[in-house]
DNA sequence: CAAGAATTGGACCGGCAAGTCCAGAAAAGC
DNA sequence: GCTTTTCTGGACTTGCCGGTCCAATTCTTG
């Protein structure tokens, strides 16, 4: 659906890219439901038959490339450290990048407009906001095995499990730093799921 | 704003109460914004002078008495348990009381609809979640210090940082079951939570 | 330098949904 | 019972926003 069938020049592939970055930083902003199309011509200084002409399916069709560009994002800005949850070192480096990321964005969340706007508004993204989950626990998972593994955590901990459990608290930190603006809670989640972790060891 | 200045008679504040029930309805099965002041009328048999009759500053006021309505059902829901977390035997119960409340009502979460839509639509509901979110991690404080006095936990855990994580897990298993339809990982955020809190006694 | 394709501007259309209005029915109060 | 207030029905207005259309212009390519 975010494939565009019809051949695109260099300046064509620009517009496009530029539109999509447009709209993104618009809906990060306005919310998704609230960004209207002319909001988007408007922000990237393109018209509405550019708009249609790179977005054949229109609105929708814009929130699906919106949704995939921000899930990018969120996993991109995690790193070097998430992919290499290896050492408690790392770990701390990841709680500190997650934390650093959220706090200077404050209640402007690509994710958490993802999650609670996008998918509502567009349910093809859905699916998009499910691979962006899958990934990142995946990433959370291997960490936590590695640790196991180098017998640093509890030998009978359940890797899957307590991944999950960890992704919910940074899902649900998140969740309230957007409707309260306090970091504090995705900040107990993280400490207190990784500490968690430590104290089998 | 929620309050009615002028004289509602008996019938009249049936009525009203009415609209805010069908409109809750509405709104937990079809979102916030999807919602139309016109959905509520054929839902609840009602007209459009009714309803800004009761309602006088339309969509966002209903919207407001929508969350109110539907916060008080996200606590009262947890009870008798949430308000006497006393002993593990207690954390059980309640645990199992989240869980089917959750998996009966699937992808039709009020507190889900409430922090995730109608916040977005309606500034000021934000406040109506900001208080409930204080107060549900009030009762899970006061329950992680309840069994920390009866040494039942680590004696130098701090009962509000582990409270904000709890809660945070609880929040992000929500999300996660509204985007993706599965229960895991609020079982999870629950399960690992607990045991957490159980280990360093 | 054509010829065709890709790109752009902007006026326009149509539908939908919030909110208004008023007349009439029902009820309350005296 | 009569007056006043509350309550109700539903037609109407208004503005917004997604989407269409077409002509103009700029690129590509041979």
């Amino acid at each position: 659906m975010s494939q565009q069938p019809v051949k695109l020049t260099a300046k064509g592939r620009a517009t496009r890219q530029r539109i999509i970055e447009g709209a993104a930083a618009e809906v990060r902003t306005r919310g998704a439901v609230a960004t209207t199309l002319d909001d988007v011509c408007r922000a990237t200084a393109t018209s509405k038959s550019q708009l249609f002409h790179y977005f054949p399916d229109g609105r929708e069709q814009l929130m699906y490339a919106v949704a995939e560009h921000e899930a990018d994002r969120v996993l991109l800005d995690q790193e070097p450290y998430l992919s290499d949850l290896t050492s408690w070192a790392a770990w701390d480096a990841w709680r500190d990048a997650v934390l650093a990321r959220y706090r200077e964005q404050g209640t402007t969340c690509p994710l958490g407009v993802l999650m609670t706007q996008l998918t509502k508004v567009t349910p093809a993204s859905r699916e998009v906001t499910t691979r962006l989950l899958e990934q990142w626990q995946q990433r959370i998972t291997d960490g936590v095995r590695a640790m196991r593994e180098q017998g640093a955590t509890a030998p009978d901990l359940d890797p899957a499990r307590v991944g999950a459990a960890l992704l919910a608290g940074i899902q649900g930190g998140v969740s309230i730093l957007l409707q309260t603006g306090r970091l504090t809670h995705l900040e107990a989640a993280l400490d207190v799921g990784i500490s968690g972790l430590r104290a089998g060891a």
